[in-house]
RNA sequence: GCCGAAGUAGCCAAGCCUGGUCAAAGGCGAGAGACUCAAGAUCUCUUCCCGCAGGGGUUCACCGGUUCGAAUCCGGUCUUCGGCACCA
């Protein structure tokens, strides 16, 4: 099986090769540039990742077919340190990492040389490059390939920076990133590209409570500021021991793995001892805000790893609180062996604090109650907590104890009050990961404190006017995301644009300690592809690439013959250049995955709108949606589900392009289904066949040519409009079901004209070569057409006629009536006689139509006008009837529905057909006019059924 | 929580913006027939329910509304999914 197409797509593709098309250069046809997205080249893709790709050419060949020049270049992006840690394991022998590399179809003695990051990089750049998208019949200009990582790309990379900082958006402040001890800031995503657990993790900002007790401050972490008034008491674990440590001229008390912590985010910090947690157990120590001075319990849930490991109590509205206060309360002898008496436990009540919906005086109790939470330890809390801190959050008013925030919704109390603290010296914020979190090199990452950062400021108004106003011109599917993208880009803000540590990029221009970051190096490159194929092929090295070369090339400043001069590239050099990027750009479409809708597409037109003048801003972005596994997304860290030559040699690299364009919309996630991809490979398969039976036909010209022609022309016109929008799965329908079934029928019907077959597959065949190339390929030939179908234009529509496709629905209607009549009524298929409508009918009709007004036909008019006629008035009360069904009509269908019924020749048409619909049917047909005195004879009277579109049936 | 998307016949999936030709495309699956030594290949027909004359009935998550007319427009309810920022 495998291998079966395999030769018939590489002999294509080197014709293709070797005809030029995969060189696109500037010429006086009108251009049309595309690109998709490019992927990190952090391993192997899976067959899901060809479906953006898929659009992407399948777009870039239909532009050829309407005689764009199209420019469609590839690349890989590399930032990171994907390729370090993959190099490393590949390195290390790591035998998960070797299996998954083999699988992948890595050659054995290949993965010796892959112990260096860059070698990495270039081997999975091949394996896009050769075994995905060239494999998959792209016509990409693979003279431009390029890479992040590449020195050339580093200098554009470099320019753009400047651009920003000249037009003042790059801005550093302080920044607080989740970051491993040696290797640097890292990113913390699902993914968990940098990262080997923990990719869930979120950030959470806590509020650092300083509460005075003796000469120690004990700093409890909270995330809910808001509740302290409610405090009454402070937990600590008796059995773990807290470190001391010095923060300016304080003593503050913290678990162990919090100091490790802090010091990343606060300066002066010095660890100065320890204290046991049970030491501190039965002390008075006093709550901030609150103002009252509350008694330290113990409290086995205090986990040293989370926040600072202490935790200041709120029973009201905390479910952990409630439950450990009770439990607590429910054995003094506990408690008394810390010396807690049962007085001053008693004394601890919980205040109400909160008025919320729903909920009684104390929610917390309300939910562990109604949740059936009785222990301290309990799963359930998690829940609990949620729960409340939902419904608190929005609908929750703080009550009258609350001092001067009395009256406050939660959501403005837990700002306002965590500010007034921190204002007082009470408080301080600290950020902590919600869960434990790994790098790839096996230490813990936290959050640091990272005092210049840098950042590209999206929050900059006029830029963000720029880019919105960009995006209301661009064409952007889906319609959703044309509406929503103007949220997003209001919505961003200032972005860290580089980092710190072992990374591979490209060094951040004005700072070489500094490596610009992943997602910033991609916004701007469509740019340079215009040119980097004169990089590639050495007409210039990377050291010309200067300030002064890009601003000439890409914006036109400058005098040539200086540039010329300051960097070695000949004038006439130059001057190509920058005409090869005048004449690519602006970049009409650009098409990505729907998870850079927030990310990537709009930093992309910020970008644009920062550094390009109008009429280079793009112009086009599609957002692709995913194809999932049977259990969530096919995943490519997982190991590839399905290698992608694997699959493209078993069911044909056009099945899987053609199972992409049609299985669904592209703005919908679809499971990937073998055999859904297999009844596409075989569909291909039967429409070759057809194909070569088509060619091979020959015989007299009939009336179902022009109808053929017609409808050709009619799905020529479908797939040009949808196209018009880039919606290929449309022209997929058009092409491989519509028309497919068209020509069908027009051979059924005894269509044999090879003229006509001709001009049909010209337009068909060129209809489905966008998506099917390499079959598209066979078939032209198997036609007996010249050349390369690849190269040729699609035919503009023509030879529609209505009236041959309605005489021919006309046909089928009838034999679908007569076919269920015979179902019916059980056997009895002998003769059927067919009567057309009686000539009076058609003038109700015509008469209605002319005197169609806005408000539909006026029935009274319509009949006094009809009675008036002598002819008329014979058939009696029939007329007025036949004016209330023919104005129902007209109220439902357009007008030029209902005229093309009384323009057709009805007779003529079942009688041409006559002959056809018998041999369908195995029955004698006859066709009688109903005006005809021996037809109203033969019908036995049913003759007065007909009416326009519908002749009378009578089976015998 | 915030923002966004979606719920259509056995399954997948069009249609919804621009209300009527919608019992609702197409594919898959299933059934019948044809062709064949045969077939998982191909072709034809059927596939919500009822009906011995082309018909009728009830449907497009649920409830209500607008309209002569709603899968399509409006309001509400329930459910599912995605994004929420140094992952392209």
């Amino acid at each position: 099986m495998s291998g079966k197409y395999e030769e018939m797509e590489r002999k294509w593709q080197k014709r293709w090769s070797d005809a030029g098309l995969c060189l696109s250069d500037r010429s006086d046809a009108p251009k049309f540039m595309l690109i998709f997205a490019y992927p990190g080249v952090t391993g192997y893709l899976h067959v899901g990742h060809m479906r953006g790709y898929t659009y992407a050419d399948a777009i870039g060949r239909y532009m050829r077919s309407l005689g764009m020049n199209v420019l469609f270049p590839v690349g890989t992006h590399a930032t990171g340190n994907g390729a370090i840690s993959l190099a490393k394991r590949i390195a290390e022998r790591d035998p998960a990492t070797v299996e998954y590399m083999l699988d992948n179809g890595c050659p054995p003695e290949k993965l010796e040389e892959l112990g260096d990051p860059m070698a990495v990089v270039e081997f999975f750049n091949g394996v896009y490059r050769d075994d995905y998208w060239r494999r998959f019949g792209f016509l990409s200009d693979w003279r431009r390939f390029t890479c992040t990582l590449y020195p050339d790309y580093s200098k554009f990379m470099q320019w753009q920076f400047r651009k920003l900082m000249d037009a003042g958006l790059l801005i550093q402040k302080p920044y607080y990133a989740p970051a491993c001890p040696s290797c640097g800031p890292v990113a913390v995503d699902p993914s968990e590209t940098d990262i080997s657990k923990g990719g869930n993790a979120e950030t959470n900002e806590y509020t650092l409570l300083k509460f005075a007790c003796g000469d120690l401050f004990l700093v409890a972490a909270t995330l809910r500021p808001e509740t302290v008034y409610g405090q009454v008491c402070f937990w600590v674990n008796p059995d773990v021991e807290y470190a001391k440590i010095r923060k300016g001229g304080e003593v503050w008390v913290v678990s162990e793995p919090a100091v490790g912590k802090l010091v990343q985010q606060m300066d002066g910090i010095e660890r100065i001892g320890t204290v046991r947690g049970r030491d501190l157990i039965g002390k008075m120590c006093s709550a901030p805000m609150a103002g009252r001075d509350i008694p330290v319990f113990p409290a086995g849930f205090c986990d040293p790893d989370v926040g600072t490991g202490l935790v200041t109590s709120v029973p009201s509205d905390s479910p952990d609180d409630i439950v450990s206060l009770m439990a607590l309360k429910a054995d003094p002898g506990y408690a008394a062996g810390f010396g807690i008496s049962e007085e001053m436990l008693e004394s601890v009540v919980p205040i109400s604090i909160i008025k919320m919906e729903g909920y009684g005086e104390l929610p917390a109790l309300d939910i562990v109650t109604s949740m059936g939470i009785k222990e301290p330890g309990d799963p359930k809390l998690e829940e609990a907590k949620k729960t409340l801190y939902r419904d608190g959050f929005h609908a929750g008013v703080m009550k009258d104890v609350c001092g001067e925030y009395a009256g406050m919704r939660v959501s403005d109390a837990k700002d306002a009050m965590r500010d007034a603290m921190i204002a007082s010296g009470d408080a301080e914020i600290f950020r902590d990961l919600s869960e434990e979190v790994v790098c790839r090199c096996g230490k813990p990452v936290h959050i640091k404190r990272i005092d210049d950062q840098w950042f590209i400021n999206y929050a900059d108004e006029a830029l963000t006017a720029r880019a919105d106003a960009n995006a209301s011109t661009m064409k952007i599917s889906p319609p959703e995301y044309a509406n929503n993208v103007h949220g997003v880009l209001s919505w961003f803000r200032e972005r860290a644009c580089a980092r710190l540590g072992n990374w591979l990029g490209t060094r951040f221009p004005f700072d070489e300690r500094w490596i610009i970051e992943a997602i910033s190096d991609s916004t701007l490159y469509p740019l340079y592809y215009t040119v980097s194929h004169h990089a590639n092929e050495g007409r210039i090295t990377p050291d010309q690439m200067t300030e002064a070369f890009f601003d000439h090339v890409f914006l036109g400043r400058g005098d040539r013959g200086a540039v010329s001069e300051e960097t070695g590239v000949p004038a006439a050099l130059l001057g190509e250049m920058a005409e090869d990027a005048r004449y690519w750009y602006p970049l009409d479409l650009n098409i990505g995955g729907k998870e850079h809708m927030t990310v990537h597409f709009p930093a992309f037109m910020f970008n644009h709108a920062a550094i390009v003048p109008d009429r280079m801003l793009p112009r086009g972005i599609m957002v692709n949606w995913y194809i999932t596994g049977k259990s969530g997304k096919i995943s490519k860290s997982k190991g590839g589900a399905q290698p992608i030559p694997g699959a493209a040699g078993k069911f044909g690299v056009d099945g899987m392009r053609l199972y992409y364009a049609h299985i669904a919309s592209p703005f919908a996630d679809v499971e990937w289904d073998e055999d859904a991809v297999m009844s596409y490979a075989q569909r291909l398969d039967r429409i070759l066949a057809f194909v070569g039976e088509l060619a091979g036909m020959s015989g007299p010209g009939k009336p179902i040519d022009g109808w053929l022609l017609s409808r050709m022309s009619t799905h020529n016109s479908a797939a040009r409009a949808a196209m018009e929008g880039y919606d290929v799965r449309q022209l997929a329908m058009a092409a491989y079901f519509d028309a497919y079934s068209d020509l069908r029928w027009y051979v059924r019907r005894g269509g044999r004209d090879p003229g006509t077959i001709r001009e049909a597959m010209r337009t068909w065949i060129t209809m489905m070569m966008p998506i099917t190339p390499h079959m598209a390929e066979e078939m032209w030939e198997a036609a007996g057409f010249d050349g390369l179908v690849s190269a040729a234009l699609l035919p503009e529509p023509s030879g529609h006629s209505p009236a041959a496709e309605y005489g021919e629905s006309l046909v089928r209607d009838v034999i679908s009536d007569i076919s269920k009549i015979s179902r019916m009524i059980g056997s009895g298929s002998g003769k059927v006689s067919l009567f057309t409508y009686q000539s009076w009918k058609g003038d109700v009709v015509r008469k209605a139509l002319s005197m169609m007004g806005p408000e539909g036909v006026p029935i009274p008019d319509l009949t006094k006008e009809c009675m008036a006629d002598p002819e008329m008035r014979k058939m009696g009360k029939a007329v007025p009837d036949y004016v209330r069904a023919v104005a129902t009509d007209l109220r439902r269908l357009p007008a030029s529905v209902v005229e093309a019924k009384v323009a057709a020749d009805e007779y003529a048409i079942l009688v041409e057909a006559a002959g056809f619909i018998g041999s369908e049917l195995g029955c004698e047909v006859s066709v009688m006019p109903a005006d005809d005195p021996a037809a109203r004879e033969a019908s036995g009277g049913k003759h007065v059924q007909a009416v326009p579109g519908r002749p009378a049936i009578v089976i015998s």
